[in-house]
DNA sequence: ATGGTCGTGCTACGA
């Protein structure tokens, strides 16, 4: 049975549980995996997505920042959450599909404005969540397993709107981009958006601070679909949901979908 | 080199 899985930065599933409901219905992911609730699990506006047929969620939260959510009209176990790099922030947890895969929903740290861990106590952060992912996986290999979720950094040149401007502007600069290849490398991690659209330039994210988002193009690809291999050639049909940027109020972020025949 | 815009929750902080 082929099931679809989108994943999307959210921005507060409070404020957008509208456009949450419009994905929902419009698109009909069997899994969507959400980042950056900024809500307790409590407050997690669930009735609003179980009227929409998404009877089943697993949820990590805390007050105001962070969290993540994995909604699904097929039944999920949950199999637990890590907090890479002692942050005590909500941004894993894990998932399991009747069908035995596994589902990762990750909000990686943005990592502050300066690409310095000696200036900026927020980019270090980010880069130890990374080795502490890429130590994890390298100590458990995953298998039949998907990770999705905002990683916050983009990785190709062809992920940013300009190579050249981005390298030192933190999501892009080289130290990210090896600290992501070697997480992704640690666990077999196939890039499944870039492995069904492997040319041209991709985005999933276009600033709030860009006055015509669309017409200047400024975007960054930092929101993945990844999967092991024993799964990998079973994906296909990927795609970025750009319209949904353009939505009344949006988020910052654009839904990334897969769908796997399995 | 700087500022631009959001969301949360209280006027600052994180993205």
């Amino acid at each position: 049975m082929p099931f679809t899985l989108a994943t999307w930065n959210i921005n507060s599933v409070r404020l957008r549980e509208g456009l949450v409901c419009k994905l929902l219905e419009q698109d009909a992911p069997d899994v969507l995996c959400l980042q950056e609730c900024k809500s307790p699990v409590d407050k997690i506006p669930v009735e609003a997505f179980h009227a929409a047929g998404y009877t089943h969620m697993v949820a990590r939260g805390q007050k105001g920042y962070n969290g993540v959510a994995i909604l699904s009209k097929l039944p999920l176990e949950d199999v637990g959450d890590k907090d890479f790099a002692a942050l005590g922030h909500a941004r894993h947890v894990a998932a399991r599909l009747p069908n035995g895969v596994t589902i990762h929903n990750f909000y990686v740290p943005a990592g502050g404005d300066k690409p310095d861990r000696e200036v900026n106590v927020k980019f270090g952060q980010k880069l130890d969540y990374l080795t502490g992912m890429r130590d994890w996986f390298h100590a458990e290999p995953p298998k039949k397993a998907i990770l999705v979720g905002d990683l916050n950094i983009a990785p190709r040149e062809d992920d940013v709107w300009d190579h050249k401007k981005l390298l030192r502007v933190v999501s892009h600069t080289p130290i990210e981009v090896a600290h992501l290849a070697e997480t992704q490398g640690a666990g077999n991690w196939v890039d499944i958006t870039r492995q069904d659209i492997p040319e041209g330039n991709l985005y999933s994210w276009w600033s709030y601070r860009s006055p015509d988002w669309d017409a200047a193009d400024k975007g960054r690809r930092l929101d993945h679909v990844w999967a092991t291999p024993d799964i990998s050639n079973a994906a296909h049909s990927s795609r970025v949901s750009r319209a949904v940027r353009g939505w009344e109020q949006p988020s910052d972020h654009a839904p990334v979908f897969a769908t796997f025949d399995l």
